[in-house]
DNA sequence: ATGGCATTGCAACAATGA
């Protein structure tokens, strides 16, 4: 089964730059989508649903913000919208899918960067997905948690550690909180299969940072830690996004 | 320390992002 996880920031702009495309060439089985920054009735369905998709999108209240949606071959046993967090809800951040052997949670980690309301919410988000996340792993074994997390684990996972030493996505908190999610009984699918340097899966727009390479590695698939990872990787070349996609086979 | 770029809402430029 493959699994991929993008930010798209706008599926509307992803469209425009044949994300179509990009699907129907990787073909993968579960597509955990973030910053949808669209309603329903914005969304081309019918071209995921002729690609054999079953589409469940949660949009944010405010317009143009925010918004998770997964796409999946196999019809789900069922869908949960959102993480009991009046806010979070509110702002569309979290949806889960559970299949017979698997349970996919989709989940767009707020931002800290714009001013320290922002980051007190990123904590306070980091708090309760934990807690939310550790009881429905009680339930669902085989969880599978995808989506953009905000944050550079290790200092290979950003491309100047020290310069960014202060920058939200690398305070010591927030490594710290990774930390701690992982030793819950998560694996990093990414990096247990790609020790290499310098793979990001986000850069910043701005003076040529991608050309540059020069970027945050700030998505992420974890998988329960009994599951077998056959394989995983980044779609660094395939640009729709500031983000690029990443995917795993399990 | 600052600016830089892109998407969206809404019809101006403001909000947001990492």
């Amino acid at each position: 089964m493959k699994i991929i996880t993008y930010n798209v920031n706008g599926i509307r702009a992803a469209i425009k730059k044949d994300f179509i495309g990009f699907l129907e060439r990787e073909n993968p089985d579960v597509v955990c989508l973030q910053e949808i920054k669209a309603e329903e009735s914005q969304i081309p369905v019918l071209d995921f649903e002729t690609l054999g998709y079953h589409c469940y999108w949660y949009s944010a209240q405010k317009k143009g913000y925010s918004g998770v949606a997964i796409l999946t071959k196999t019809k789900p046993m069922h869908v949960d919208f959102g993480c009991d967090h009046e806010l979070f809800d509110f702002e569309g951040r979290v949806i889960t899918a559970s299949f017979k052997d698997y349970t996919v949670v989709c989940a767009y980690f707020p931002s800290g960067t714009t001013g320290e309301i922002r980051q007190e919410v990123k904590y306070a988000f980091l708090d309760h997905f934990y807690s939310w996340t550790q009881k429905l792993k009680e339930n669902n074994p085989n969880l599978i948690v995808c989506g953009d997390y905000n944050i550079c684990h290790k200092p290979i996972d950003i491309h100047n550690p020290v310069s960014n030493k202060n920058s939200s996505g690398f305070l010591p908190e927030e490594r710290a909180w990774m930390d701690k999610w992982f030793k819950s009984g998560f694996i990093d699918s990414f990096r247990a299969l790609n020790p290499e340097p310098h793979q990001y899966t986000w850069w910043s727009y701005r003076a040529g940072a991608r050309k540059n390479n020069k970027g945050w590695r700030i998505d992420y698939i974890s998988t329960a830690e009994n599951l077998e990872i056959k394989d995983s990787g980044t779609y660094h070349n395939d640009i729709h996004s500031d983000h690029c996609g990443s995917w795993v086979a399990i």
